[in-house]
DNA sequence: GCGATTTATAAGTATCTGCTTATCTATCGG
DNA sequence: CCGATAGATAAGCAGATACTTATAAATCGC
């Protein structure tokens, strides 16, 4: 859960497709999310257990499977770290538009 | 200028804390920059072209001097990428609020 | 020009990381 | 129970990474 290890999580581009995989197709199990990635069985699992050490997901067994989703409080070190440089962003007011976009749903 | 590149360039701690006193002392050199951190010039140097890679600084020389500045485009990417979850982030308000007065400076 | 200063680069090394195969545990259907 | 399935873990390994010392390149004051 520290900045660190969120940016050390999302910074593999195999455990990234693995997470925004589970925001896409929210709880579903491991063997479900591991179609197509071309990852071992394995490796499937020791990247979902970085970012569930991270925050980012969390995990909920159900008899033989695993379900996994997104932590909702995961992401917000991370957001709250980039918000630190909000000053330094080029286009702010087409931020904000796009985040007022993302909200209104 | 990739994703990967800037997840990876922020995911080390020491080089984390160099880009977020670029960002705090902007314009510094690269010795300016390096007090107090305890790491040595080569490193250092190291650490500033993984940053000037990734596109969150840009340099200028000046002499014998270089200064470093944060590259205001540089963290759009990861802006971008962070929105695409925003539906996972649990006080949108807040966030809002918060960019708000990060703004409106 | 010359010594000093600033930065970059080269080379070496210890540690970290992401992968593999093999194996273990737990749960399912029959 | 028993074979099959889901997932985690152990162990090993190749490559990446962050650091070091040594050195090169460029610019400064004099």
């Amino acid at each position: 859960m520290t900045e660190t290890e969120i940016f050390k999580a999302l910074a593999d581009p195999t455990r990234r497709a693995v997470f925004e995989r589970v925001a896409a197709e929210g709880g579903r199990n491991a063997s479900a999310l591991r179609e197509g990635l071309g990852i071992s069985q394995p490796a499937m699992s020791q990247h979902l257990a970085v970012l569930r050490q991270a925050g980012l997901i969390t995990e909920a067994r159900a008899g033989r499977t695993v379900n996994y989703t997104v932590d909702p409080a995961g992401l917000a070190p991370l957001r709250d770290w980039l918000l630190r440089y909000a000053a330094f962003w080029p286009a702010r007011i087409e931020a904000l538009t796009q985040l007022l976009k993302e909200m209104d749903q």
